[in-house]
DNA sequence: ACTACGAGACTTTTT
DNA sequence: GTCTCGTAGT
């Protein structure tokens, strides 16, 4: 592509900030607002105008995914090989860095990538081996208490300990780095932590970066976290030009430790040259207006209105569904409407708050015969029996691993029990499990089945040296044992299926990648789960959480669960940050929306195994109600009677799930009735005040 | 050493 | 409702 065809068709903003020279400059940028295209081509601008090299631009993102896209963006405008390009995640570049100075960080060459549940089972390893009881001190709550630490960029010695249970934590988080670096294995944040760190001390190496990358781009900077933006302060030096396009009003990873404070701080440590891209192309107008109304609730914005050439559209629908079953009924019944309409089922998407949520739809789906995909789960990578095979390999790679040791070491059964490995942890003294087994050969209980395990990986790590990867994964999926186990397992195929898609996955990354040896399979494995499943090219309605639909767009959308308790979560209602960051989601929620947004909410729900009557939303009340367009509820065979359960609905004259209003108390709902007549008394659930047992004989309780 | 059953938890989760 | 974890039984 030519320059002029690069910048074709662009907006005044978005022209800005693409061809902006001489400073740095805070993009915000709102939901569909073509925040891609912009980063993509300006990489493309500076390139093809020769204000930068290839070699000199460094481009971060938060996922792989959107990694991947701006480099097929870029190579489709360019006619340049992407692959020196510093363009990655977060994680991925650290792990390219420290790599390249492996030395200097004092890891070894094969240091290993731990991802969240590894984090965990090392951590649960350190804290029954210091002799704490880990009823008082959770390992997830001590993996949350280093993580979010390391995030801060504090190690263990750094850390304000007032009370003796933060000190112990401390010291449980010191324990755990000290275990990390005798295994040679680092977790995610010690990626950003150890890098930062490096960059810090080493003068020569951080002036080396900094005046290598005059170019830096950030994507989704509104979910950087305190350390993310701590490397970009390091990696950015005099001459360097950085751009940072978030939006602060999609911030929905706080509770990870995402920070928007650094959209402030950018503007105080690289000038304050904002640019606005408010211009949407993607919603129509009620839909855009209504998001704006949403989240002017919130307070301290930076501050941006969507707007839209687009008509106005059709208004937002809100569907009141006596039960969950009947919601569920209810999204069927509609994407079969719009898919005879013409709308592919691809293009329609059903969101919810919690995962919980999915099931009764996607039963509602499965009876009705309607092809969908629900996105997230478990992960490609993360399957209990491919991180089996790669724990073979991260052994033969690495013999200080004893997280890949233990993983193995009985799996599949060998008969090596428990007591062999609490006596060879004994023995070991913090030396390597591997290495201890192997000088203890023989000895003690189950020591013949461990010297053959020994002798098996001594044999394998000799004999993958010298093949290729693929052919690598291929001889440790045949000769551990583990394929074998799961074709004599009658449920096993799927797992025998996954083994072989593993040895694909390393002939792909071995023809994709300039690094093809096992390191860097393995911390492809770690740092990329893998795409969520199979069936990707199926036509399917799209199931998934708000979250993960952000970046994400549809014709139509379904919100469904918009209730109080659910959305916004109940958890969220103690602190004014965490209601704003519902909000948020909501916001999120309705952006996705191209032409047809439907919020739907229910009276009564099972979760958890008991049935609740929740309020509608309060969202749906910030948004003003010339937009929305109530449908009423249908008469449906699927819906569960929301009221008077086994018949117990009394002479009250109110009804379980019954929404109502009270002179004093304001709008409540109906959880529970009791005696007739005189007596008669319910119990309300009111919007704001809690529970309470009303009498209705003094009560002004009226139906709502 | 392995398997089966019951108690308790249970928002979201790019790496 | 359903998944995970720990304990007791084989």
């Amino acid at each position: 592509m030519n320059l002029a065809e690069l910048l074709e068709g662009l907006n005044p903003r978005q022209h800005e900030a693409i061809t902006l020279d001489g400073s740095s400059a805070l993009i915000l940028a709102g939901a569909g607002s073509g925040k891609t295209r912009v980063l993509t081509t300006r990489i493309a601008f500076l390139i093809s105008t020769h204000k930068a090299s290839p070699h000199g631009v460094l481009a971060v993102t938060f996922t792989n995914k959107a990694a991947r896209e701006m480099l097929t963006r870029l190579s489709a405008m360019l006619p340049i090989n992407t692959r020196g390009m510093w363009v990655g995640t977060f994680h991925g570049l650290c792990n390219r860095l420290l790599r390249a100075h492996h030395r200097d960080a004092e890891l070894p060459a094969t240091f290993q990538i731990l991802d969240s549940s590894d984090q965990l089972s090392l951590l649960k390893r350190v804290i029954k081996a210091m002799g704490v009881d880990d009823e008082k001190y959770p390992p997830k709550q001590a993996q949350h208490f280093i993580n979010a630490n390391k995030e801060r960029g504090l190690r263990a010695n750094r850390v304000e300990a007032h009370d003796p249970f933060t000190q112990r934590m401390a010291e449980i988080f010191a324990a755990y780095d000290a275990q990390c670096q005798k295994e040679g294995v680092v977790d995610f944040a010690e990626l950003l932590l150890r890098t930062c760190e490096l960059l810090g001390r080493n003068a020569t190496l951080r002036e080396h970066y900094q005046s290598r990358f005059a170019h830096i781009l950030v994507d989704e900077f509104q979910d950087t976290n305190r350390l993310q933006y701590q490397w970009l302060r390091l990696l950015a030096g005099p001459q360097t030009q950085v751009l940072a396009v978030g939006d602060d009003d999609q911030s929905i990873y706080a509770f990870r430790g995402a920070d928007v404070a650094n959209m402030r701080e950018f503007q105080r440590d690289f000038g304050d040259t904002v640019i606005k891209l408010e211009q949407n192309y993607r919603s129509q107008g009620n839909i855009l207006e209504a998001a704006n109304a949403l989240i002017a609730n919130n307070r301290g914005r930076l501050g941006k209105s969507l707007w839209t050439d687009a008509g106005a559209g059709e208004r937002i629908r809100v569907y009141r569904a006596p039960s969950d079953l009947d919601e569920a009924a209810f999204v069927v019944d509609e994407a079969r409407r719009l898919q005879r309409e013409g709308v592919s089922l691809n293009d329609i998407a059903v969101l919810y708050r919690s995962n919980a949520q999915s099931r009764v739809i996607e039963s509602a789906l499965f009876n009705a015969g309607m092809p969908y995909r629900v996105y997230g789960g478990l992960r490609f990578f993360e399957r209990a029996e491919i991180k089996h095979a790669l724990a073979y390999l991260r052994m033969a790679a690495q013999p200080e691993d004893d997280g890949a040791f233990l993983r193995i070491v009985n799996f599949p059964p060998r008969g090596i029990g428990a007591r062999t490995l609490e006596l060879l942890a004994e023995q070991a003294q913090g030396r390597p499990l591997l290495q201890t087994a192997r000088e203890s050969a023989g000895a003690g209980r189950g020591g013949a089945a461990l010297t053959s395990f020994v002798a098996m990986i001594d044999v394998l790590s000799e004999k993958l040296r010298d093949l290729p990867l693929h052919e690598a994964v291929d001889h440790v999926v045949e000769t551990s044992g583990l394929k074998a186990h799961y074709v004599a397992d009658k449920d096993g195929a799927d797992r025998v299926e996954n083994l072989d898609e593993l040895v694909s996955a390393a002939k792909q990354f071995a023809n994709d990648s300039e690094a093809n040896d096992l390191a860097a399979f393995l911390a492809h494995a770690s740092l990329e789960a893998g795409e969520h499943q199979a069936g990707e090219g199926a036509e399917a309605l799209q199931l998934m959480t708000v979250h993960a639909s952000k970046g994400l767009e549809f014709h139509a959308v379904f919100a469904s669960g918009s209730e109080e308790g659910l959305f916004p979560h109940e958890q969220s209602f103690n602190t004014e940050d965490g209601l704003e960051e519902e909000r948020r989601l909501m916001y999120v929620a309705i952006t996705r929306a191209r032409r047809a947004l439907t919020l739907s909410y229910t009276e009564s729900r099972q979760l958890h195994g008991q049935t609740r009557y929740n309020l509608p939303s309060r969202f749906l009340e910030e948004i003003p109600e010339q937009l929305l367009a109530p449908i009423n509820a249908r008469k449906l065979g699927a819906s569960r009677p929301a009221f008077s359960p086994a018949g117990v609905d009394n002479a009250s004259g109110f009804h379980i799930g019954q929404n109502v209003r009270h002179t004093k108390f304001g709008a409540g709902v109906v959880i529970g009735t009791e005696g007739r007549g005189a007596d008669a008394r319910v119990q309300v659930h009111f919007r704001e005040g809690g529970q309470k047992w009303l009498a209705l004989e003094y009560a002004k309780l009226e139906p709502a």
